[in-house]
RNA sequence: GCCGGUGUAGCUCAGUGGCAGAGCAAUCCCCUCGUAAGGGAUAGGUCAGGAGUUCGAGUCUCCUCACCGGCUCCA
């Protein structure tokens, strides 16, 4: 089923390829994939080209479908395959990687031939649900120094109910865009034109749900062995050369802020620096081992203007920061507890599948290959020992150390990034972090850098869309309104919100003169959990009309209301 | 940064060279109301910014900024 759906694809995207041919004679053929949710091509135009061509290109591929072309595997020599790619320089390139004796694969159809290894399906015929999607610009190979061609993207299925099942899909993850929600349900704004651009302002509504994030992270990490540390925002450049960073950060950072009288200070890109200050404050001793330092750490970093996008990349953010300190042979053991936590604090939020990488020693990099190797070692031991699958990313880690991230699966299916756990042989030699061992000599502690929920701002959009903007109750930003019937009863309400709020629920009333059903109307467009009518009657009864979002009305004292809102932000966490 | 697109009221969007518009939201007034929008009135704009073409520019051209879809990069 699955190489079948790929051959369809596959397909697709030469179908795709021969109706721009037909229609732009002169297109520079680039690659043509299937991919998880369809395929692409990539062609260099000979003028210009925009979306509105789609429509040009779906209709002449109907043509191409209609006619029913029989796919036809070829093999010919290398040289052969260079005479009939003549014209096409980036299939002459991809042919020149093929060793020179061997043989190639094409694939024909009518007039149209690529090079290809198959499979493909048996005929034109068979690509009946299609549709193209987007276009988009893309480096040839992927490389930023390569011209950019013109990417199409788009979706073929086996039948006409998956490809409508597929686009419903796709206006569902829109509808909860969290830059859509993020301005509906009042939760954060960006003003790129003010302030700058990937800077995140947290309306009350948006800052309350972070408060509960915040809370209930750091009771998990008092629970866990970490301590707290909180370091300035801004520091001497020195510093920042002593690390490293303004030599191979540079890019990332914000300007230096000079002074008229000479120095000049650096806005931090990273938490490092500044929790290595603490260590060095004193002589450390192996006793004090494993020191685990944790911080939510805002950080400032300059990413190029086409990278931004709403909470999920931004300029500044706050990182969920720890670095741990400790002796080389109490990494396997430091980094299987990260991954134990990092497993308990997603699973706290609701998530439950993730995708788990190893990234392993690239070209360039610091330390030795020996350190490398015990590294990846303990990395991957400490996946063992709590039974995480996952891949290699082989060459992928960062030039100081090898690393471990991990993606979390949403409601709809996508994967994001959010935790990272890596190994720093780098940083402790620059600084010369020392420690003294048990037998009075100093030594070059380990450095682990980790981070569980990522950035607070990216885990809130991850949330937002996982949620769909209706958060649990223990997330929700009002966790209850209570709603008067008239104004009359609005003093009734006042008394059980103050009641209510002591406990920490966090309450609204809406007030004013609206109509009941309109206060309800408004109220559940704000996903608010959990609304509580009082008017004359529960006034004169002493009790609520209570109704969750989507649930049945009941009748509830304060008391037995608090109760209810109690239980269920403590079973929210996923705690026992 | 690169390719393509977009930028009109707080939000969603009409307006293809000739007087700046609608719905929602906001404000005020009437209604004191029973679970998915009660009625009326008012206010709200440097049409992203700048330059140009034109008798005349929201509309056409160029530059800048920002955003959107991707590429590259990444928490």
């Amino acid at each position: 089923m699955k190489k079948n759906i790929e051959a369809l694809r596959h397909s697709a995207s030469h179908i795709m390829a021969q109706a721009v041919m037909r229609l732009y004679p002169g297109t520079k053929l680039g690659i043509g994939p299937a991919i998880e949710d369809g395929f692409y091509y990539d062609f260099e135009f000979p003028g210009s080209f925009s979306e509105d061509d789609l429509e040009k290109i779906t209709a002449e591929m109907k043509n191409i479908i209609k006619e029913g072309q029989p796919f036809e595997r070829q093999v010919v020599s290398k040289e052969e395959a260079g005479r009939i790619f003549s014209d096409q320089p980036y299939k002459k390139e991809l042919l020149d990687e093929i060793p020179e004796d061997e043989d190639v694969s094409l694939y024909r159809n009518s007039e149209f031939v690529d090079l290809c290894r198959g499979p493909h399906v048996d005929s034109t015929s068979r690509v009946k649900h299609f549709r193209l999607l987007k276009t988009a610009g893309a480096y040839w190979k992927g490389e930023e120094k390569n011209p950019m061609l013109t990417r199409i993207y788009g979706t073929v299925f086996p039948t006409g109910g998956e490809l409508d099942g597929y686009l419903k899909m796709q206006e569902l993850a829109r509808e909860r865009d969290h830059r859509k929600l993020g301005r509906e349900l009042d939760l954060f704004s960006l003003h790129p034109e003010e302030a700058g651009p990937g800077l995140v302002f947290w309306h009350p509504r948006g800052a309350a749900v972070r408060r509960a994030i915040e809370d209930f992270w750091l009771n998990e990490h008092q629970r866990s062995g970490y301590e707290l540390v909180n370091i300035p925002h801004v520091a001497r450049s020195r510093l920042w050369e002593t690390s490293g960073h303004l030599e191979f950060y540079k890019d990332h950072m914000y300007p230096l802020m000079e002074f008229e009288q000479g120095g000049s200070y650096v806005i931090k890109p990273m938490n490092c620096p500044g929790h290595i200050l603490v260590y060095k404050n004193s002589i450390r001793s192996y006793r004090e081992f494993p020191i685990r330092w944790a911080e939510l750490g805002t950080v400032y970093r300059y990413e190029k203007p086409g990278v931004l996008h709403g909470l999920m990349r931004v300029r500044g953010f706050t990182q969920d920061d720890a670095h741990i300190f400790c002796r080389p042979d109490q990494v396997r053991e430091e980094i299987s507890r990260v991954l134990r936590f990092i497993i308990r604090m997603l699973s706290g939020f609701g998530f439950r599948e993730y995708g788990v990488f190893l990234s392993t020693r690239p070209e360039k990099f610091v330390g030795t290959p020996k350190e490398w190797d015990e590294a990846e070692e303990a990395l991957k031991e400490g996946l063992k020992e709590v039974s995480l699958d996952y891949e290699v990313d082989p060459g992928e880690g960062v030039f100081y150390g090898p690393k471990i991230d991990i993606k979390i699966k949403d409601s709809l299916g996508r994967m994001w990034q959010c935790s990272t756990v890596q190994v720093d042989f780098n940083i402790p030699g620059k600084f010369e972090l020392e420690y003294v061992n048990d037998r009075g000599e100093k030594e070059t502690p380990v450095m682990i850098h980790r981070a569980l929920l990522g950035s607070l701002e990216r885990f809130f959009g991850v949330l937002i869309e996982h949620y769909g903007g209706r958060f649990p109750l223990w997330l929700a930003p009002v966790q209850a309104e209570l709603v008067p019937v008239s104004e009359k009863n609005l003093e009734y309400c006042l008394g059980i919100k103050e009641t209510l709020e002591s406990s920490g629920i966090r309450v609204g009333v809406s007030a004013g003169s609206d109509k009941l059903g309109k206060k309800i109307w408004r109220l559940r467009k704000l996903n608010v959990p959990y609304m509580a009518v009082a008017g004359d009657r529960e006034a004169e009864e002493g009790v609520l009309s209570v109704r969750k979002l989507g649930g049945d009305q009941m009748k509830f004292s304060p008391e037995e209301f608090l109760k209810l809102l109690q239980d269920e932000i403590s079973r929210g966490k996923g705690e026992p």
